[in-house]
DNA sequence: TCTTGAACCTCTAACCGCTAGAGGTTGTAG
DNA sequence: CTACAACCTCTAGCGGTTAGAGGTTCAAGA
């Protein structure tokens, strides 16, 4: 395997300059060039980049990809760290359903308002006095 | 009431540097100046600051509160906009969700990995595999 | 072997929605 | 009248990309 990165692209489903960037910060190490500078991928780069952006897909901050590549390269270290960042990950995208569902329900309930005028929109009420409610209840 | 971005800022919750970033992107008109150029706000624009805040608690974006607020400023038109931007929101929201929770049951799963070495760890394991699963499939 | 032209290169700047800091000015309470 | 908190503008940074300008290289066909 001899990949220009548009091939890398292609394979991973990650934009070229997206590639670029992970390389810049480190997150991709740099690969072989050709004579006129062009990159070349390997096996190792398609399984890395797909690793990458699997984690991304998951939510994975940029720095937490870091540490679990970390741990991915070194076999025989103990994957207690991977499993707490992970949890870390968990709490946070539990946090981020509860207030989402709480949310869902609000946008429901304007959702309801038909074809008034907005006089009478209570898309607009809500906004405009739930901030009131929020700052005198604060 | 003549308050300087300080009391504003109180008043709704929302950072003094964002304060003026919202009037400089146009969500908050220029406020009155006092002779010394500081900025006096009146309860027009707590009322519109509490809007914008609550929209943006609500997860709109900017242009879509740009628009809520053209809305909310002409009482005659119709709601039918202000129905359609909400809808749109909420699907967003709801497809959040689905992927949120299907994220989560994953890194439960994930979760359940518990002190082994990290060459047997499943948390490595779903990273690493996922992404070639997912490129053979699509 | 030469010629296209698609794909690559680097570099810079933009995107969103803020936030922080430097360095200077104003308002107000004592 | 003085001290100092709060304000001002301006610039730059964050994360995670994405877009474009302007120039070079690779590979396939004639």
């Amino acid at each position: 395997m001899n990949l220009a990165i548009g091939d890398l692209s292609r394979r991973t489903g990650v934009k070229i300059p997206t590639i670029r960037y992970y390389e810049q910060i480190g997150l991709l190490p740099s690969p072989v060039r050709t004579e006129g500078q062009q990159r070349r991928y390997g096996s190792d780069e398609v399984r890395r980049l797909n690793f990458i952006r699997h984690a991304r897909e998951l939510g994975f901050e940029v720095d937490a990809i870091r540490q679990l590549l970390g741990l991915a390269d070194d076999p025989n270290r103990c994957c207690g760290e991977a499993h707490e960042i992970t949890k870390a990950h968990l709490d946070e995208v539990k946090d981020k359903i509860a207030r989402l569902t709480a949310l869902r329900d609000e946008l429901e309930t304007m959702v309801a308002c038909d074809n008034r005028r907005v006089s009478e929109c209570r898309i607009i009420e809500v906004l405009a006095d739930h901030g009131q409610c929020l700052h005198e209840t604060h």
